[in-house]
DNA sequence: ATTAGCACTCTCTCCGGTAGACTGCTAATC
DNA sequence: GATTAGCAGTCTACCGGAGAGAGTGCTAAT
């Protein structure tokens, strides 16, 4: 396994003959159905006018050469590599109709009012697993880059809670020391009216307030317990990892029939474990303008996934675009049903936009 | 396969001759080590005083009469049926000791000081599938069983968020409506001074206090923001799924030699997806005061699992056990080590207790 | 009760042979 | 120049048989 990367092959992909494109696009939607090495006999008919097999040879020859395609061995049929199968994906129709009863299963979930944030999410991974029979992953938009609305003390009574809650609705939490001889009461109130001063703040802003606060007060408890409070939202700061990755559906990853070998299964299930590749691929989809992003095999940064397709969408965006509240995608071999999990993807993403933006506005 | 439930088996395991004990044991240990059937020859120096080959023979014979052995094929050397499993668990000794690297490995962990309650839960499924090599599962008690500590509703702007604190310091939060007319400083005061009545009760009594009070409340704010409230509180209490199990080194499961079979593995991790029998196991774990519980092949209750074998441990349970904070374990193969699995679960389990001592009191 | 010895059974692996599926190439054709 | 028929060549997958190896159960002797 050489490190390359996509798209920059040695072959420039010069623009495809219509015939070589129609060729293409019918050999690898024959591969993704039945799996098998495709031979030119079986093409004859998908080069516009029908040809013989002996042209059909020449063109997936040429076709080979250009990079589109591999024989597993000599005397085989041709199987797509992953630039065969991202010309496919770029050729395909931008709006593909969802079956019935897919659409039925979508919208049904979406009427179920659900209530929590997190609890929808969840939902919907399952949801999309169900409908594609691929692995799903959600992430939501990390809370830290939100703003700060409320801070508040609770007390537990051996110890005290100080939650932040973000513009997002999310909430974060540290537990917390109360200084000694602090009342409870004292102390809700130092943090409270710290909340009050620095609403809509970034999380940056009301660690540095409470540091300059603390410094600045006069009074020995409130000194200390701004510093208790400054402490917590260091930790909150540089959490190990804010945001974790939603899966729904892995039982599929093993079930699929594309991932044949054993070690190539171990792989996709510690590049998702991971989280870090897959993160990124997320973030990414969520800046996006794209409403959906396809990332085939080797063009994955994690050599566990070169042998997978990931494919994100956004949601949550308002019409402004770019500022989504977060991104839904599957991931399955690189040989999968691209257009039914595309529009899959996107159905969901879109009606989970429309959940979202119900629940929230 | 039959759904035969364990040690109720037909043969009522009357208790085993010192030597048929011994020759279990070795056979278990060696097949453990080897993942090969054993045969009589090697087991020869394992009854105490040397005997010959012919002689272990009819000792396994016997032994698989009673149903702790069984023969892949006839002319195969035997492999333990989980009832062998079982015996072997029931009679190692109730203490092992870690090796050192593993030792250093888990105080190392709980040394770097984690701040956050499930970071720290998910990091220790991590540290536990590093220890043990298989897929570790962790969970911590349901928040919605605690005594609420404080109501608290946030103004965000477009719409509001109600806050749920509860003892355990878990939070839980829904979006409300603010009723038309309702100034957020208004509903944040109605929302508090029902916290304050209710605190230290459970969420079904804050629920039927909120219906009351609304339904006494002589001001039409008070009376439509409190069934608000109370609608909040009762999709809380009625969510779909109140816990959920947190898993860590999944990619192991497919890593296992012993889950040799495609369709095993499937089985696997839909059981572990599905939850709900993993739950049920932790939970068990959790209320039982034994330090670890050992749930082997077709002692699962789930089909899916009859292949694995599920060790648990409750931590973080006061002296007066029986009230743990939660549970962790692992999931692997019948055929894993168990001397080391089990203890490496009940070091981790030790030392999680202390750490979340040390955070909480 | 234990053991030596032996016949028997079952699996696993290797091997050669064959059928089948495609290809690439050459030479003829449009 | 593009297309096509025909054909030789290649590679895989599958099958059946042979033989080695491992281990058992049984019998008869100790």
């Amino acid at each position: 396994m050489e490190p390359s990367r996509p798209s920059q092959g040695v072959h420039a992909a010069p623009r495809l003959s219509e015939r070589k494109a129609r060729i293409l696009a019918a050999l690898v939607a024959q591969y993704i159905r039945s799996g098998e090495p495709v031979g030119s006999e079986s093409l004859t008919a998908a080069a516009g006018s029908p040809v013989s097999s002996a042209t059909v040879r020449n063109e997936l020859a040429a076709l080979e050469e250009m990079g589109y395609l591999t024989q597993p061995h000599a005397s085989a049929g041709r199987v797509p590599t992953d630039l065969g199968y991202r010309h496919y994906v770029d050729s395909l129709p931008t709006r593909v109709r969802l079956g019935e009863s897919d659409r039925r299963a979508i919208v049904g979930f979406f009427d179920e009012a659900l209530a929590d944030v997190d609890e929808i999410l969840r939902g919907t991974t399952q949801l999309l697993s169900r409908l594609t029979h691929h692995a799903s992953v959600a992430l939501s938009r990390n809370a830290r880059e939100g703003s700060v609305m409320r801070l508040e003390v609770v007390n537990l009574g051996s110890n005290a809670l100080l939650l932040v809650v973000f513009d997002s609705g999310q909430v974060e939490r540290r537990f917390l020391d109360l200084p000694e001889g602090v009342a409870p009461e004292e102390a809700e109130r130092i943090a409270s009216r710290l909340g009050e001063a620095v609403r809509g703040s970034t999380l940056a802003d009301v660690r540095s307030t409470a540091s300059d606060r603390a410094r600045a007060a006069e009074d020995e408890h409130e000194r200390t317990m701004l510093s208790e409070v400054e402490a917590a939202l260091a930790s909150l700061q540089d959490a190990v990892q804010a945001e974790h990755v939603l899966y729904g559906g892995v039982a599929n990853i093993v079930a699929e029939r594309a991932f044949e070998h054993r070690e190539t299964l171990r792989q996709v299930y510690e590049a998702l474990e991971r989280e870090t590749e897959i993160l990124e691929l997320l973030r990414q989809a969520a800046g996006a303008t794209a409403p959906v992003r396809v990332t085939i095999g080797r063009e994955h940064p994690a050599a566990g996934m070169w042998e997978a397709t990931m494919i994100a969408a956004p949601f949550g965006a308002g019409i402004t675009g770019s500022n989504a509240l977060g991104t839904i995608g599957v991931v399955g071999p690189t040989r999968m049903d691209y257009a039914s999990a595309i529009s899959a993807v996107r159905a969901v993403a879109d009606r989970l936009s429309a959940a979202v933006r119900a629940l929230d506005v």
